[in-house]
Order: structure tokens, then C-alpha cells, then sequence
RNA sequence: GCGGAUAUGGUGUAAUUGGUAGCCACGUCAGACUUAGGAUCUGAUGCCGAGAGGCGUGGGGGUUCGAGUCCCUUUAUCCGCACCA
């Protein structure tokens, strides 16, 4: 019988999706286990090769944690709502949800000849009702809540206004946009309009004024994460930074517990580096500067208090609030054209140009508290209005930005830490001497730091304070295809729905674009009193693992005994380029639910792994210039040649199929050739994957040719899964030969069934239990390669070998890797149930003793032993050979170098 | 500029975590079978050398009986952040 993996693939995906293989419920006998994939954005042009990657990881370790004796939650689904839809149906008009629709239905057909086990029941799509009336529910409970410093969590907006109403501001510590202060009485006076505006400042969703990344192509604003170097990650447009009124999420409140929770999680450190980065927390000092002439003070944040008495100017971002009040009548011009030319650039620009030195004088002078010299604001953009108080004391001498400024300025700079050449660049290191600081003079830079926190605090100039680089995200669209705001307006006050009217459905419309007005596309709705803009990407993505716990609930996010059982992700596998949006919504998101109490994991990913990118490997033909003759690659260096990208799927192994090729296209219809021993050899380059460098490899080619389990043991076999490598298809005949000899295992030559009940050798014993060891070891480390080379090598030790004892333990072992070859073959050796119920293969240590490798040391240090053990030895027959380090040491003073020293497995080190 | 990662045959990679470098594949070469096939099987294959032998994990240095692995230094590539005070 041969190994036919198109007919008992399909067989098998049949029978998994009748018999619900895969179904799985809240089973408490069992322990469980929660396996994720990043959902996948359904996108037009379908699944490319690399997109599987670490499907098929995650499938592999969730059908061998089944085989463990696990109960696990292993779901799919779709990140349904995004712009690429949009966009698409601005220009065609074709609905959104109908290509969503289409796409999913694509993506679900390459999923399903991969041979997944995902419980589809549980799929969730977050452009439907039904899935984010749950998104609502949470944006709700924000709005509802504010941030507590105090007690570390979110609570009731109720109990803020009670405290406003007994003390005012006094006592609360709150996280907040802007530091208010007000009092009992004060509040009272309030209209309700003006507390709803003071609540605003305190919500975790709110409403408010600020800086926000315009991209006038897409007519939307986007969050920090979706900008890359001043252009839109989604299509590449430029951004520009715009004041307008914006929903806002305050994920700042939660930067410290996202900074501490990260210490628990099993993450790799690079994403926990980037992610520090992100939030990027720094300790320094808030401190006020008096301004002469003036009643205002100057408020500052430095980390480097220590440096004050090095301060010889001011700088003040040019969207700081006193840029015009600050600027005197003679510099009032300048100022103003200063702003009117920052406004212009965009943020890309002001990228671009960051070692331009560029800024104007306000005229107007601050005091230096601690020494009470007069001192020049200038305003510069390269102080940026979000970070800290948009405003900066300048120590030139000692911050290389500040040095370059006060060089082009012709401004003073002094030295206040020993170290350093001043005339070549400043010295921004933070450690050295305090010099010219009179009462620090002497100190080390971290004393000093240290004793200014004290000072500035005690003189009441200010205090310690810590500042996030995170900003609060940005959480309107001004799109159609996102989920509606359960907001209404009265007036210009937002009135959040009632959580019985939820979910806010999506009104239809015909038109996608932006009205004339320039408003959203729901200003196009009749009738539609809501909220105009829609929720970000992110907003969908944010909880969708607890959805899956309990996708068809009506009543909950997620019910109580499903969280209790479920808890959080054990193992959540995806792209890296989640690692500053959808990682750090996830967390924020999970964590304010649990403070709520919904949820009962602070943390809802334990386990990460990020799977590397597979790029492309594109192949190309060489053209003589000006004919339609086309040179091999080694013989091109005698032509002039012109290099053309030729499509992967007619090459093989660099050969070029040379009537595919006349065939591709009609302009190679007559195409000559000048072979190299009658071949034509392509040359190669490694590319992104994409259409127009034709070296895009679709999984389902590779299904047809191959059979799914040859696609993901050759996915896997391609290297380690957090290496980012190129998708090469030679090599796959590997795989695939592997596969075929692997069934041949049951079959004798004539093809008839061969398996029997004869005892296996030590030999084969040994071969057996040696792979069950690999390859367990090897998944628990995410090693799926060198687990794929452990089978390969079992085979060529094992020879022909029709052993039911060896071949059933072996099949159970490849099934998480070939799952239909194995469920075939279990089920041709008499088994009538799935194997994916068999217990996984344990080994047995007796038959994995083979050798043990001695390292003396000799007087030169040149003698190497090695001993060979019979494979019947115990360990501890060869445990009584070892020679402790001890025992060594004594033996060496003896001088009898040739004596053998064994150890099986570690080696000692011994010492001369 | 700051931070992180990587570097091993013609190619993808492996190495018991300091212990025989190159497992397993691809490719290449040779052979077998064969109504020449993009099938199957066997063998060889790091480099130099006829050979003995020598060299060899990006480069240089160090620790060690012993280094791909640890330390210092340097180069290249990739990724993240980037006027964050």
C-alpha cells in the first residue's frame, strides 16, 4: 500500500471535524492547559507559507499536551475589524464585512488542510455583536472607573465624587491627566457639565484635548505604536501631529504593575526589554523655576537634580502653554514665526532632522532657586511638549542636546561634574566629582542626585517624581469599520449607554470616506446620535483570550467557573511585532478587569514565544540584453546581462523548468536558452515575501505536493522557531522521504501490512527509547527542529523494523508533528480510537546507558579515554567506574596518568 | 547615539551547556537496480594535501588539561528605541 497523503489527510480531517475530536469543555478532573496563537488580521491576499509557522508550533505542543493527559483550550478565531478592509472598500465599495467574510472563509480552507486541532466552536470574530458587545462592556467599565494610586487599583468613579464632595482634592491620589486642586466646597459649586469635565481628568476612558498622530491619507489619528519613523504602520503614510479631541485609554496608570508583573512572566528578555523601553520609567525631579517679572513658576523634571547649579538657560517646547505669554514684545515675532515653522514639519521631518540645531529666544528670564541667577527661555523643538512639563533646565556642560544648543547659541557652559573635555563634547556620564555646586562640591554624582531629592523637597521647590515615557492611548478612529462608542452627547458631555443596551450595533453605510465636513463616515448615518468615531484595532484584541473561555455566553465577558478553570494563557505564541501595541493593551486591559474582580490572573499571557518571520527566497533568470535569450547563472559573466525575478513555483532546486517558463508569460513564449550541462541554473536572493518579487510559496501548493504533515514537519525542520529564515522548498523532499519511509515501517515489501508481535532487541529498545527522550525534551524546549532530526535518525538506526512494540510507541510519538500519517497507521494496527487519547511514550532510562567519556589529565594534558558499556549496563554499574573529583585529585599527585576516570553523562572537571 | 540579538561546510542547521565540532537534511559526486525516471537503494562529501599530516566555528587576544560555548577587544549583519531632559 502506498503512503497516498491526499486521500488519508482528507480522510482524517473529515472524521476530526464529524467526530468533534477537538471539542473541548470545562472538565475538572483533568489539569488544564490554555494554548494561543495571535489571531490573525484576515487580509485579501491569504495565508502565505510563513504565516503557519507558529500555528503549526502551537499545534504541535497542544496535541502532545493532550497526549499528556491535558485538558486543553487550544481555540482560533479572526481580528476582524481594521483599516486594509476599510481602505479596500473606500475604493470599490464593496462592504467590509463582505470581504472580511470572504477572507475568513479563505483563511479557514488553508487552516483546515493543515490539519489543526482548534475547537472552532469556541471561534470568535470581533467584527460581530455578539463578540464586541463585550468590548463595549469594557470600554464602559472604564469610563466608570478611575485609577487609585493609593490602594494601587481601579475603583468607582462614585468613590471619587464622594471624596471630592467631603474634602475636594485634598487626599486623593489619584492618576490623572493634570494635577487639579479644588475643594469641597468648590466642587459643590460646580455645574454638572463642569464636574463631568473635572471627572474626565480622572476616568480610564476619557474624553480629552491633546497631541494626537494625524495621518491625513488614512483621515484617521493612530496611537504610538501604529506610527513608525513619522509614517502610518498600516499603508506607510505620513503622520502629523494634530491638537484635536480624542478618546483616550489612561494606560499610564497601570505603567509601574506592567513594569513589576513582567518580572513573573516567561517571556523572552528582548520582549521584556522592549517593553521597559516602552514604558520607559525614569526617577528625577519636578522643579519649579521662578520666572522674573512674573508670578508664574516654571515647572521642569530632570533626572539630574545634582546638575542645577550647571544650568545657564531654559528651554520650553514650542506647544508649551506659556510660549506667547513668555515671549517679550521684541521677541514676540520671532516666537511666532518659530512655532508657525514647527507646526509646518511634519513628524517625519522633525525626525529626519534631529541633529539640526534650531530654536529662538522668548526674552523673558527665569531665576535659578538655588543661586539666583537670571537665566534665558528660549523655546526649541527639540523639547517635546509630551514628555515630563514640555519644559527643560538646560545644563550644557553635562547633556550632549543642551551642549549643541548652547554652542550655536554662543551660551554659557559650566562644568559642575569633574571629568570629561568640554571643548570637544559635553560629559554626560553619571558618575565623577561635583564641582562649582557650593554645597554639593565634592560629592559623588549619586550622592548628590540623591541629597537634591531631599533639598528641593525641604526648600519646597519641588519634589521626587517618577515619569513614564508611555503614553495614554489613543482610542478613537475616525474610521467606519470598528466598534461604535456607547456614547451619547448632551451638549459637549458624554453620556455612556446602559449596559442593557449593549452591543451598539454598527449602522450600515454606503459611502466609506470621510463626510464633506471632513467628519467620520457615521455622520453619514441618519439618525445616528452616537459617538462618530469607532475604537482602534487594538480595542478587539485586547481580551480575546478570556472570550474564548466562554465564547456563546450572553451574560458575561466570561463566567466565573470558566476563568476559575481556565485562568490565563499558558502558551501564547506569535509575532514580535505585537510587542509595544497588542501586548501592552492585553496586559493593561486584563489588569483593569482584574482589579474589577472579572478575572482572576493579573497577567494573561505566562508564557511567550515569538516565532521568527519567514522571508522569501526569490529566484531569477539573467536576459542578455536586448534578446529573448536567457543565460544560465554560472556562464551569465560572459553576456551583459539584465537580472528578472522569475516566479518560485516553475523553479526546482534552482533549476528552471524551461517550458513552465515559455509558458508563464507570453512575452517568453519563444524564450532560447544557453544551459549550463543542459540545466538552467537560477540565481537567488533573499527577499520580503511578496507578490511583486514572485517568491511568494502559498501552503497550499505545498499541501498538494506534498501532503499537510510534510508542510509542518518541514516548516518545523527549517530551523529554530524564534530565527527569523528564508522559505527554501528544496529541501523538502527530506521531509517528505522521511514520511514515506516512516509508513513503509508497516508494510513488508510486497506491500502488505506487516506489523508484528515479535520481541524487539536491546538495540531497537535503545533506538526507541532514546527518541522518546529527544523528542519530549526536545518540545518542552520548543526545539521542534532538532525533534524532527531525532525521528530521522531513529529511522536510520532502526532499519526494517515491523516490531509492534517499537513502531506503536514511535507513531504516538510523531502524531503531534504527522498527525494523519499517524492516525492512518494507528488505526491500521487495530486501534478503533484517535490517537491523539493515547498517552504520549514515556522513556525507560535502562536502555539509554551506552558510553561515558573519561578526561583525565595527564602531565602533558593530552590523554583522552573513552569506554564503551555493553547495552545491558545499569547506570549504576557505571556509576561504581566514576572516580569522584576527590578520589581524581589524590590519583593525579600519584602520577599514574593512565588510569581511567568515567563518567556517564556530566564530566567532572578535574584540577592538576 | 542607546539597548538587544546573531555570526559554525556549497546551503538550512546540530553539538550531552566547558569535553571526539559539523548530528539530521538539502546539494554535489560515485555506484546499484532499471522498458533512463524529478523513483528507490548504497557509499563518499569541512578545507589544504598524493600521503603522512596540517588547518578549521567572523577577526585578534585571554582563562583552562581542554573553548563554537566563558572573559576582553574588534568587525559585520539584523531587530527595537531614538532629541524622553
Amino acid at each position: 500500500m502506498e503512503y497516498n497523503f491526499k486521500e488519508l489527510e482528507q480522510k482524517w480531517q473529515s472524521r476530526w471535524r464529524e467526530d468533534q475530536t477537538y471539542k473541548v469543555e470545562v472538565d475538572a478532573s483533568k489539569p488544564k492547559f490554555y494554548v494561543l496563537d495571535m489571531f490573525p488580521y484576515p487580509s485579501g491576499a491569504g495565508l502565505h507559507v510563513g504565516h503557519p509557522l507558529g500555528y503549526i508550533a502551537s499545534d504541535i505542543y497542544s496535541r502532545y499536551k493532550r497526549s499528556c493527559g491535558f485538558n486543553v483550550l487550544h481555540p482560533m478565531g479572526y481580528d476582524a475589524f481594521g483599516l486594509p478592509a476599510e481602505q479596500y472598500a473606500i475604493q470599490t465599495g464593496q462592504h467590509p464585512a463582505v470581504t472580511t467574510e470572504q477572507n475568513i472563509a479563505r483563511y479557514r480552507e488553508q487552516m483546515d488542510k493543515i490539519g489543526f486541532c482548534y475547537d472552532w466552536s469556541r471561534e470568535v470574530r470581533t467584527c460581530e455583536p455578539e463578540y464586541y458587545k463585550w468590548t463595549q462592556w469594557a470600554f464602559l467599565k472604564m469610563f466608570a472607573h478611575y485609577y487609585n494610586n493609593a490602594t494601587q487599583k481601579a475603583e468607582p468613579i462614585e468613590n471619587l465624587v464622594a471624596a471630592f464632595e467631603a474634602n475636594g482634592t485634598e487626599g486623593v491620589d489619584a492618576a490623572c491627566s493634570q494635577q487639579l486642586k479644588f475643594s469641597a466646597a468648590e466642587w459643590a459649586a460646580k455645574s454638572e457639565a463642569e464636574k463631568e469635565q473635572v471627572l474626565q481628568n480622572y476616568r480610564i476612558a476619557f474624553r480629552a484635548d491633546t497631541m494626537v498622530n494625524w495621518c491625513p491619507q488614512l483621515g484617521t489619528v493612530l496611537a504610538n505604536d501604529e506610527v513608525k519613523d513619522g509614517l502610518s504602520v498600516r499603508g506607510g503614510y505620513p503622520v502629523v501631529q494634530k491638537r484635536m479631541k480624542q478618546w483616550l485609554l489612561r494606560v499610564t496608570a497601570y505603567a509601574q504593575r506592567m513594569l513589576d508583573g513582567m518580572d513573573s512572566l516567561e517571556w523572552s528578555d528582548s520582549l521584556k526589554e522592549i517593553q521597559r523601553n516602552w514604558i520607559g520609567r525614569s526617577v528625577g525631579a519636578q522643579v519649579f523655576f521662578d520666572i522674573a517679572g512674573s508670578d508664574r513658576k516654571l515647572e521642569i523634571f530632570t533626572t539630574r537634580p545634582d546638575t542645577i547649579f550647571g544650568v545657564t538657560f531654559m528651554v520650553i517646547a514650542p506647544e508649551h502653554e506659556w510660549v506667547t505669554e513668555l515671549a517679550t514684545a521684541e521677541n514676540k515675532a520671532a516666537v511666532e514665526e518659530y512655532i508657525e515653522q514647527t507646526k509646518k514639519r511634519s513628524e517625519r521631518e522633525r525626525i529626519a532632522e534631529t541633529k539640526r540645531v534650531s530654536g529662538v529666544a522668548t526674552g523673558s528670564y527665569a531665576i535659578n532657586p538655588f543661586n539666583g541667577k537670571q537665566i534665558p527661555i528660549y523655546v526649541s523643538d527639540y523639547v517635546l511638549a509630551g514628555y515630563g512639563t514640555g519644559a527643560i533646565m538646560a545644563v550644557p556642560a553635562h547633556d550632549s542636546r543642551d551642549y549643541a544648543f548652547a554652542r550655536h547659541f554662543g551660551l554659557d557652559i559650566i562644568p559642575v561634574v569633574a571629568g570629561g573635555n568640554l571643548e570637544e563634547s559635553s560629559y554626560d556620564a553619571k558618575e565623577g566629582e561635583v564641582i562649582n555646586s557650593d554645597f554639593l562640591n565634592g560629592m559623588d554624582v549619586k550622592e548628590a542626585i540623591n541629597l537634591m531629592f531631599d533639598e528641593v523637597e525641604k526648600r519646597g521647590l519641588g519634589k521626587k517624581l517618577i515619569n513614564y515615557r508611555l503614553r495614554d492611548a489613543i482610542f478613537s478612529r475616525q474610521r467606519y469599520w470598528g466598534e461604535p462608542f456607547p456614547i451619547k452627547y448632551e451638549g459637549d458631555v458624554a453620556k455612556p449607554l446602559a449596559e442593557e443596551q449593549l452591543p451598539l450595533e454598527l449602522p450600515a453605510v454606503e459611502n466609506f470616506g470621510p463626510t464633506e465636513q471632513g467628519e467620520p463616515p457615521l455622520a453619514r448615518v441618519e439618525g445616528w446620535e452616537y459617538e462618530y468615531s469607532t475604537m482602534p484595532g487594538f480595542a478587539g484584541s485586547s481580551a480575546y483570550y478570556l472570550r474564548y473561555m466562554d465564547p456563546h455566553n450572553n451574560e458575561a465577558l466570561v463566567s466565573e467557573e470558566a476563568n476559575n478553570y481556565w485562568r490565563n494563557v499558558d502558551l501564547y505564541i506569535g509575532g514580535i511585532e505585537h510587542a509595544t501595541g497588542h501586548l501592552m493593551y492585553s496586559r493593561f486591559w486584563n489588569m483593569f478587569l482584574y482589579d474589577l474582580g472579572y478575572v482572576c490572573e493579573s497577567e494573561p499571557f505566562k508564557k511567550l514565544v515569538n516565532q521568527g518571520m519567514i522571508q522569501g527566497r526569490s529566484n531569477f533568470v539573467y536576459r542578455v540584453v536586448g534578446t529573448n535569450k536567457f543565460v544560465s547563472l554560472g556562464l551569465r559573466k560572459e553576456y551583459e546581462t539584465q537580472e528578472i525575478h522569475v516566479d518560485v513555483n516553475i523553479v526546482k532546486n534552482d533549476i528552471l523548468d524551461l517550458d513552465a517558463f515559455r509558458a508563464w508569460r507570453p512575452e517568453f513564449a519563444d524564450a532560447e536558452f544557453i544551459l549550463e550541462d543542459g540545466k538552467y541554473v537560477c540565481g537567488w536572493a533573499i527577499e520580503k515575501m511578496s507578490k511583486s518579487m514572485f517568491n511568494v510559496v502559498n501552503p497550499d501548493y505545498i499541501v498538494e505536493q506534498y501532503g499537510a504533515d510534510t508542510l509542518r514537519m518541514y516548516e518545523m525542520f527549517l530551523g529554530p522557531l524564534e530565527q527569523s529564515k528564508p522559505w527554501d522548498t528544496n529541501g523538502i523532499d527530506g521531509v517528505h522521504k522521511f514520511l514515506r519511509k516512516f509508513w513503509r515501517l508497516y508494510f513488508d515489501r510486497e506491500g502488505n501490512l506487516a506489523i508484528n508481535d515479535e520481541k524487539a532487541t536491546d538495540k531497537e529498545l535503545k533506538t526507541l527509547h532514546k527518541t522518546i527522550k529527544k523528542v519530549r525534551e526536545d518540545i518542552e524546549h520548543f526545539s521542534f527542529n532538532t525533534s524532527v532530526a531525532a525521528f530521522m535518525i531513529c529511522l536510520n538506526e532502526l532499519g526494517e523494523c515491523h516490531k509492534r512494540e517499537i513502531l506503536e510507541p514511535l507513531t504516538i510519538l510523531l502524531s503531534p508533528f504527522a498527525p494523519h500519517i499517524a492516525e492512518e497507521l494507528w488505526s491500521l494496527a487495530g486501534h478503533t480510537s484517535t490517537i491523539c487519547d493515547a498517552a504520549y511514550p514515556t522513556h525507560d532510562e535502562k536502555y539509554l546507558v551506552e558510553s561515558a567519556f573519561a578526561y583525565p589529565v595527564s602531565i602533558n594534558g593530552k590523554v583522552r579515554f573513552k569506554k564503551e558499556y555493553p547495552l545491558t549496563a545499569t547506570a549504576a554499574e557505571i556509576s561504581a567506574d566514576i572516580v569522584t573529583t576527590e578520589e581524581a585529585k589524590r590519583w593525579l599527585e600519584g602520577a599514574e596518568p593512565k588510569k581511567i576516570i568515567v563518567v556517564p553523562g556530566k564530566i567532572i572537571n578535574l584540577v592538576k
